[in-house]
DNA sequence: GGTACGAGTTTGGAGCTCCAACTTTACGGG
DNA sequence: CCCGTAAAGTTGGAGCTCCAAACTCGTACC
């Protein structure tokens, strides 16, 4: 979770402070959240300010309105904030939460450089043809595939060291100042479940690939979701944060 | 898309009109969006109903702010708003997409009642053990599945006609007399990758699902996104309705 | 005891203002 | 012609106010 700094915009601070109350349990499902008017006098802010602060963890899922009544915790608010992270460690709730149940996690890459589709140019804003170089990430909880990562970025931004850790694209770009606009991801889940692909007429125990496309913009993640599933199953839900 | 009535706030006047212009391509890819100080002029709104909407429209990602410099409608801006409808054509950016591309849609359905888990017993308010129906329907694009969706609600709501059209829980529920406050919802999407399913140790050309998973609120869905494969693919970007 | 009403609280819509940070543009000097 | 600076425009943060609709709860009435 990205900390707040003390120059952030005030609205931040507040939600930083009751999502913390929330995730760590001392505000409980249900449990009411403070309104508007107690919210500026709590935290000494104005009311603008208070109600941003209530409508950006009412978009995360952490919190329900119910007019004319309060806000309240939702019940099982889950919450990952997808926004600039991947899988390694440091950034991402994945391994975080694969380690918090004693899953070791490892990964591998392999990149090629091929022409950009249209579609991937116009994201990268690339003149077509472009070259660009297209980067899979295998990540796996105990050896089992557990996530696929496609990444592209202009080609000549340099191979990565083999055992340089997955990088994350906007940030590698902005280095070399360059900007970037937005970037394309694909990530991959492994979840096994014979009932529906019965249904949908495939081989009966089938493993089943989650797939998840992530459109992310520069600005602001336009949307995604989900679930991990190595062995067992466990979810997660990302938020969208909904800053500004 | 929901029709703006003219008792509806204000700023959705103003999101709707701009919605409209970007989708039906009036206001091409980077095509700027007149400014707070110009919507307000032009439509005669305050600019705290100018801000408001420029914010949805870009939280739908329908356009993105350069600050400093204004807001500009995104590049391919495929957009379906995830509120609230189902696959069938009325409701619904599949049917409707489907449709304009020339595949024939068509579905099934198959319900059976069973003992709610604690999970779906609490997103649907109801006490355990309690019976719900829980229905799976398939949609299929020209005869192909395209979309599995399962959906609960309480038993004791009557079986559908079997020629009955896939149904808004919500709607229905509401029809009744009763409160939903949340709606659980799996739908899942075919897509054949070889080469992903290769890297993920599946065998070559296992045909591939595409798990999509709906936490819907009535407040406010959560989450979600996608895209959908029949045969070829094809691509829907959902986006989060904003409002309130 | 049960019901109906009203006062107080809370959210959401809408208006206004001021300012900092940033971008774009236009202008003038070298 | 080119470059640098200044002015104008735009977004985002933050403050304030007023009101309608909706909910809660306690009181008073039947």
């Amino acid at each position: 979770m990205a900390p707040v700094a003390s120059s952030d915009p005030v609205y931040l601070r507040v939600v930083a402070d009751i999502r913390r109350q929330i995730l760590d349990g001392s505000l409980p499902p249900d449990a009411p959240i403070p309104s508007r008017a107690q919210l500026t006098r709590r935290y000494g802010v104005g009311e603008t300010a208070a109600r941003h602060a209530l409508r950006v963890l009412a978009a995360e899922g952490l919190i329900v309105a119910r007019i004319g009544s309060g806000h309240y915790v939702r019940a099982k608010p889950v919450l990952l904030p997808l926004h600039r992270w991947r899988f390694h460690d440091h950034h991402v709730p994945f391994g975080a939460d694969l380690h918090a149940q004693g899953i070791r996690t490892t990964w591998d890459r392999r990149s090629e450089v091929v022409g950009a589709t249209p579609d991937i140019a116009q994201r990268l804003r690339l003149e077509e043809p472009a070259p660009v170089t297209l980067t899979r990430y295998v990540f796996r909880g105990d050896g089992k595939p557990v996530q696929l990562t496609t990444s592209y970025e202009p080609a000549g931004f340099g191979e990565p060291a083999p055992d340089e850790a997955p990088r994350a694209l906007i940030g590698r770009m902005s280095a070399h100042g360059a900007k970037i606009t937005e970037v394309v991801e694909e990530v991959h889940t492994r979840i096994p479940e014979p009932a529906e692909s019965d249904l949908l007429a495939l081989p009966a125990g089938t493993h089943v690939l989650h797939v998840e496309r992530t459109h992310w913009a520069g600005d602001r993640p336009v949307e995604t979701s989900d679930i991990v599933i190595p062995g067992d199953r466990f979810r997660l839900v990302y938020a969208h944060p909904l800053h500004p």
